[in-house]
DNA sequence: ATGATTCCGAACGACGTGTTCGGTTATTCA
DNA sequence: TGAATAACCGAACACGTCGTTCGGAATCAT
């Protein structure tokens, strides 16, 4: 049903699409932006149910958490990539960004408190950083015909990220953050 | 004149703002990507001409080429937000990524082929990832109070980047590339 | 079968864009 | 200075899209 630009496509070609009319539509949702949601909150639903299932069937490192979201989006990359692009499809991986740099930066906090850092970068910058390069990837991933695996793109995500985590937050060798 | 969104600010909004009558703006501009695209090209000859003085007084290391983006950026705070925000924005956003990109990119192949490396990312992904990274950290920038100083983002952007672009290009601490 | 709920279709108002055109003001240049 | 040329103005217009409305038709529940 929605398999391209969102902003670009027109309330009438998601009607004709849908074989619904104009007033049904408007009686479930309130207007687009009320539909984009809604679908991107399916989806988020959905990557709920399969994060719940990963984090239950084992220990959850960073690597597995970013595989799995890698995994995710390959299996729903219609719905992921009519997500992306348009203006509202900026305004939802503005949230979707907000919400992943929150937790990291949690996470970062946590991890320097833990171990006494001395930060060369603000964890909020890092933080940014991170997930900015994350989402990045992914979306880029999610435009190109997938030449790598998911569990690729994690792993090249994680060789790439984790020495800058490193350097940002002073870490020595071997002392790599987890989750 | 442009100090808001761009999609969010209506043509009639820009001709009360400018005291110019319809008639006139459309024989000067086709429509609103034009009109944007010509103070893009605007902010874009005035970082030209900022890098060759750059360039002119010295050496160009690539954290030298970083700050001066970041001081440009901040000379022209306005006209940067007003730029990145909104539905072209994404695309001017796009096509200077995209430009980005591609200049890093060739600057990698060339440093692998002149050092006969073998990365354990491809240089396409390495080159999009801190493109990316840079310019998520740039907008940020532009957004925040500015806490930071052009020099001080170079630096962070720096520390965080160099150990992520040797880690994907299987480099041994201080080879580290240059531009 | 009938009452309630949902859907349909067609029209409407509102708003923003880009175009047109006759008239007015500036500029140029002789 | 004065006329020709160019630039600007303002007001209207057509068009497309959005979101709303409402009476009637179809569907569902009991």
């Amino acid at each position: 049903m929605l398999e391209k630009g969102y902003d670009a496509v027109t309330i009438q070609d998601i009607l004709d699409r849908a074989d619904v009319a104009r007033a049904t539509l408007y009686a479930h949702f309130r207007d687009k932006d009320d539909l984009m949601m809604s679908r991107f909150e399916a989806v988020r639903g959905s990557l709920g149910d399969h994060l719940a299932g990963f984090v239950r069937s084992g220990a959850a490192s960073m690597r597995d958490v970013v595989r799995a979201l890698f995994e995710h989006a390959a299996e729903h990359r219609a719905e992921y990539r009519s997500l992306v692009g348009s203006r509202s499809g900026s305004a939802i991986l503005a949230v979707v960004t907000r919400q992943l740099v929150k937790l990291v930066r949690e996470h970062f906090r946590d991890a320097v408190a833990a171990r006494e850092l001395r930060p060369a970068v603000p964890v909020d910058i890092v933080a940014s950083y991170v997930v900015s390069a994350f989402v990045a990837m992914m979306t880029q991933w999610l435009d190109s015909p997938q030449s790598h695996t998911a569990a690729d793109m994690a792993q090249m995500f994680q060789r790439l990220t984790l020495p800058a985590v490193s350097a940002g937050l002073n870490m020595h060798g071997g002392d790599r953050p987890r989750s």
